[in-house]
DNA sequence: CGCTATAATGTAAGCGGTTACATCATACGG
DNA sequence: CCGTATGATGTAACCGCTTACATTATAGCG
């Protein structure tokens, strides 16, 4: 463990074993201009012998660009964020970008000098999650030209920057308009996210849309907080439950909520679905194992990811990417609503 | 979008601004070295005017070193994951370092000259989490003195490399101790993880040594795979309960299959924990949510990933570290085991 | 008032690569 | 047999910053 140090071998190490110049050592491990085979075996003879590696930061500078693409988070948690970092670590690999992450949440307080420790100084593009960063930073670096591709977020109004994201509206239309016409509920509470997440937004206006189509009145004591949180979801059932709320089902606005609501539902002796239909969005991993199992959207959630970092790699590369990505979603049928699907 | 990229600010520039040299500035961005105030002043205008950020290549590149620690993964998944990966951005942002992560499972089949895209070229020092680094590239780190720090995880036989796990066994004993002195069951299925999964090993030592301090025999017949995923649990339960195996309890080696055991129970119409008990190990998020609420361990995950860092950092800084970190769990009752605890 | 300690700042040599350009052999065509 | 295109390699400037050392100005002190 105290071992000290070994010096690391430079690309003059290399090129003095092998008896050429550090240009040639260069060709050879970049695979660029020429070099004559018997030339390039003695390089790489060398290489092996020294257990040389380039040092990334002198090549970052050499080159003007650093291979590495930046992702801005809020916070870490839950499956989804799993599924979709899984999807962006997989893509920044296909690419052959390395993957810096930062998280808002941490304390940041050691950095004097300069507010984001993520940004053109170290990436040569940033990926960034639902509202990661402040509006001020993301003009700044969209004056600049710098790359930048959101994730479940558009961009604020002035600045065209590519989002990806997914279809909402409709299958949350389709989702109540299931409960409405083929379960026959007519009392169905919403919970929503939080104020900041978008995706909410169509989701309700999809839940509101399948209500008037069915020329069900909206109820405003029907749509209530969830908080995108189980516990947050959780309470709020309970309390409607406590108030006596009449209602016969629950169309929660992602699944960490359903969850919520399922449990104090659970508690509170209603049995799902008989006496509340639930369903949710988002199909995140456990949704299949609740009891009973989640009726839901499934959202591709790692395939956003790839596709995220796609965008952003043809934006570093090419200058463009596409506006607007909307990933399709797509009805999932188990039992919470009523359904006696057999899985 | 198609806006062409602006030249970026260098340290030059604004020196030449602020009429003063570059080490000047250096000394500002830095706080280092002595500065009149009133020249700071001017240094600080420049630099705000011409929106500068230090390039962190160059900077790595002068100090010789990276401020970035790397992380390895075999793969991204589950709510384990999301919790240790903020303890460790948590950690890493306390610390003042960038955190780059690299996940395995990648296809890095466009790297051909060097093996691992994260290393001594690109970081200060490597937490390795399980079995994310084979041990060929792990003994080359550490006889080159490279910090590395692993995570649930031992080293290699002759390899004296700091690791930071959780106390395993004794929990897992006490929690089968717990089936058996009050809940009276004798027949206890244990769900195992992977080979490569040193904690379960030791949850399983735990498991055989409650069987025999109470004198059951241990059956080989009741020690299963549940692989630590949901899916294999609630095949490997489905199966045993197909073949007519007799148990009235299931030990979960981790949660995920505590998940899916609970499924397949419910599938079959066994109550849980009527017909049987069922208890699981980590205590995730989603564990008290399940019906009914799952009796677990509790691991400090998150802290695990901050401790973590912690020993990286030191072992960057000072060239030593603990050899072993063992943080403490703890006993979580809910209903599965046959409590009737009120949460 | 001259000398020296100290504060403030500048100069320039790296850090470890990449790459435009120069150089040198060799092969080939007329 | 010579001129030239081509392939192989070397030279050295440059990427943007840090920092040891040099330099200059200022102040304190006997």
């Amino acid at each position: 463990m105290s071992e000290r140090r070994v010096r690391r071998a430079t690309i003059a190490d290399v090129a003095g074993l092998a008896g050429v110049s550090t240009a040639t050592v260069s060709r050879v491990i970049n695979h660029a201009g020429t070099v004559a085979p018997e030339t390039a075996r003695h390089v790489r003879a060398a290489i092996e012998t020294l257990d040389y590696r380039p040092h990334a930061a002198a090549q970052v500078l050499a080159r003007n660009r650093t291979n590495t693409i930046g992702l801005v988070f809020p916070e870490i948690s839950g499956y989804y964020f799993a599924s979709l970092l899984r999807g962006i670590a997989g893509g920044a690999g296909t690419y052959g970008y390395d993957l810096l992450i930062y998280s808002a949440q941490e304390s940041a307080t050691y950095r004097t000098a300069f507010q984001y420790p993520v940004g053109e100084q170290n990436t040569d593009g940033l990926l960034v999650f639902t509202d990661g960063l402040p509006e001020g930073e993301l003009r700044r670096l969209h004056a600049r030209g710098f790359p930048v591709v959101l994730i479940h977020w558009s961009p604020p109004a002035g600045l065209e920057i590519p989002s990806v994201t997914t279809e909402n509206k409709a299958s949350a239309y389709r989702l109540v308009d299931h409960l409405i016409g083929v379960h026959g509920r007519r009392r169905i509470v919403f919970l929503a996210g939080p104020e900041e997440h978008e995706d909410s937004h169509w989701r309700e206006k999809g839940y509101r849309q399948a209500l008037e189509a069915h020329r069900i009145p909206i109820d405003g004591a029907l749509i209530a907080a969830g908080g995108s949180d189980r516990e947050v979801a959780r309470a709020t059932v309970a309390r409607l439950l406590r108030d006596g709320l009449d209602f016969d089902a629950i169309f929660a606005g992602d699944d960490d909520s359903a969850t919520g609501a399922l449990t104090a539902l659970l508690e509170a002796g209603r049995r799902v679905p008989e006496d509340v239909a639930l369903v949710g969005f988002d199909d995140i991993d456990i949704a299949q194992h609740l009891n009973p199992p989640l009726t839901t959207v499934r959202v591709p959630v790692e395939q956003i990811g790839r596709e995220a970092v796609g965008q952003l790699v043809h934006l570093i590369r090419t200058g463009e990417a596409d506006l607007l990505t909307l990933l399709p979603t797509q009805l999932v049928i188990r039992r919470s609503c009523g359904c006696n699907v057999v899985h």
